[in-house]
DNA sequence: TTGTATGCGTTATCAC
DNA sequence: GTGATAACGCATACAA
């Protein structure tokens, strides 16, 4: 069974398919009672228009397109919920898709969300991607971006995120100020701004706090498997370095990963050595000892970069000129037991 | 700057809008000299098909969409991952949408998805969802369904799920094994079948090992925050019920919340009770002690409903009448600490 | 081998 | 107040 058009409608009440158009989109030039008919037949025949149609015509597709490096990431699954949530509220779709932290796919894939003419495109960079020919190109075109995240100094849009740096030097700070005086740091890959800056946070907080940074006790995760990272880098710093007392990591898995390497060898965390995650997870919350960290407003940010494209969309529209703004959302400490 | 068509290609090209189309699409009748030049052309020329207009022509979207009761949740996280993954094998493009366990939601979503015309939709049925004209109307017409995860009986269309009667069985089988004799259950949501099922299976094992079923022993989880549901039927059971050796809980959240609150009143587990979860989720493997639960293929889970609804799709298309299929995908047990 | 004509379902401009 | 008519961008049957 085909889907009733409005000719369909138009045939069945011997009317013109503008008529039918116009008073199911409530134009004041028709009257009354053949709106009311109309719009119960339609009802009754269960018309539902066509959005292909729709679209072509108008120029636009209430449609939105996501690209994250992984949906399953228990970070970008609650981005999504807030983004999704929020398309809903002004009536949009949302397509997603994951990129797998590879560049190309990445590239593909906005050329994808381009042939579908969504009104609007929502990036977490991946962590490859060093070079921004690719989304430079969409943002000379009626195409409204937001980069949330991983975002990048070196592209003039709109991006949300959150201070990596102060946040994690707020995160070292705390472990100096409870005494820890040998702090190794588990990072992220070389490429991300959000791995380079907390980096940056952990070392600036270990000068202000006079402390001489040594490059030995900075480990580098970048398997794409950070539990396994977490592991295998605990590993190798207690063969290499006996003296450190506190490890700050990128993310929480990864210190989860440095718990379970140190509950196997029988490392006691905080006696022998404190821990400080990033992100918040829940499963911080019930490892044992609980894990510190660093809370970051993960549902917040999906519906902030949502509602700032709708708002470049808007005004993409209304042919304004858009300002890019850049969004920083507040980061809090969350002290439990493993320090 | 608008988007490149065909007929700024034929224009550019003093050609007709037909040759390009035709060479654009590989047609035979196009010598290949004009093929290549207008295949250059077009790529010189930036040219990316518009969607919206092939969707009005050729009926099909290359796009499926997915409702499922909550994306942020770990195994509907997961389950989308491969849904998308399997999605981009087949040059389809995800729309996920999220009925927050509602009804009315889901109904009014799977209008938003037939509005655009998608090729096929994948569904885990809402907790409340215990009616399903809306389904049957959405059945009748051309558009491939397949139910997932929160499946049916009472809908004759493709389901992918486990057997979750089977897995509870086993599991409490495997307490009874070890000589727990007292097993409370901590169960899903009333309409569910899947927390039917499982309640079924937790039910069946006790009489089979000849152990009187005890309804004051079963607690309901359903205020959608699985930790806090824990949590507070722990309390309660430990009020009540001094004599629980062990608790079966519909999920691994369940279980970890039942453990925060037996950490927080120092009651051991698996000594004073034994905890067995469901799910596999990460966290199980990093709590303290060790939950066991049933390990469900999630990833996969994804990935089969999608290459069936494909396939439905692919047969709808060749007006090939579809056979329902059920597909059981296979569980296995997780012997950890906590039993 | 290439071009012409038509229609997909909708919106919007213009007559009547 | 209502109805032709054209156009959105593309695919395809058919004519040349």
């Amino acid at each position: 069974m085909a889907q009733v058009t409005l000719r369909d409608i138009a045939d069945h009440l011997s009317m013109s398919v503008s008529t039918i158009s116009k008073a199911l989109k409530g134009y004041a030039d028709i009257s009354k009672e053949t709106r009311e008919l109309i719009l119960a037949t339609a009802e009754e025949m269960n018309y539902i228009p066509n959005a292909s149609a729709v679209n072509l015509r108008t120029k636009q597709t209430k449609t939105i397109g996501v690209i994250v490096p992984s949906t399953e990431h228990q970070f970008f699954s609650k981005v999504l919920s807030g983004i999704i949530d929020e398309a809903e509220k002004y009536g949009y779709l949302v397509i997603i898709l994951q990129s797998n932290e590879n560049y190309n796919t990445e590239k593909q894939q906005l050329q994808l969300l381009k042939q579908n003419r969504v009104d609007g495109i929502l990036i977490s960079l991946s962590n490859e991607t060093h070079r921004f020919e690719h989304i430079e190109k969409l943002m000379k075109e009626d195409i409204a971006l937001v980069l949330f995240d991983k975002t990048t100094k070196l592209l003039p849009c709109s991006k949300v995120a959150i201070d990596d740096r102060q946040a994690a030097y707020s995160a070292v700070e705390c472990l100096l100020k409870k005494g820890y005086k040998r702090i190794a740091h588990f990072r992220g890959p070389h490429i991300p701004q959000l791995s380079i800056d907390r980096f940056l946070g952990y070392k600036q907080a270990l000068i202000d706090y006079g402390i001489p940074f040594d490059p030995s006790l900075v480990y580098v995760c970048d398997n794409n498997d950070d539990f396994k990272d977490g592991y295998e880098n605990a590993r190798l710093l207690v063969q290499e370095h006996k003296d450190v007392d506190a490890i700050f990591t990128i993310t929480d898995v990864v210190a989860v990963g440095v718990m379970k390497y140190f509950k196997d060898v029988k490392i006691s965390i905080p006696d022998d050595i404190a821990l400080f995650g990033f992100s918040n997870w829940f499963m911080a919350s019930v490892v044992t000892p609980s894990l510190s960290t660093v809370d970051q407003p993960t549902f917040e940010m999906g519906k902030t970069a949502a509602k700032i494209l709708f708002e470049e969309i808007k005004a993409l529209k209304n042919k304004v000129k858009i300002e890019p703004r850049e969004i920083i959302l507040p980061t809090s400490l969350k002290i439990r037991e493993s320090i």
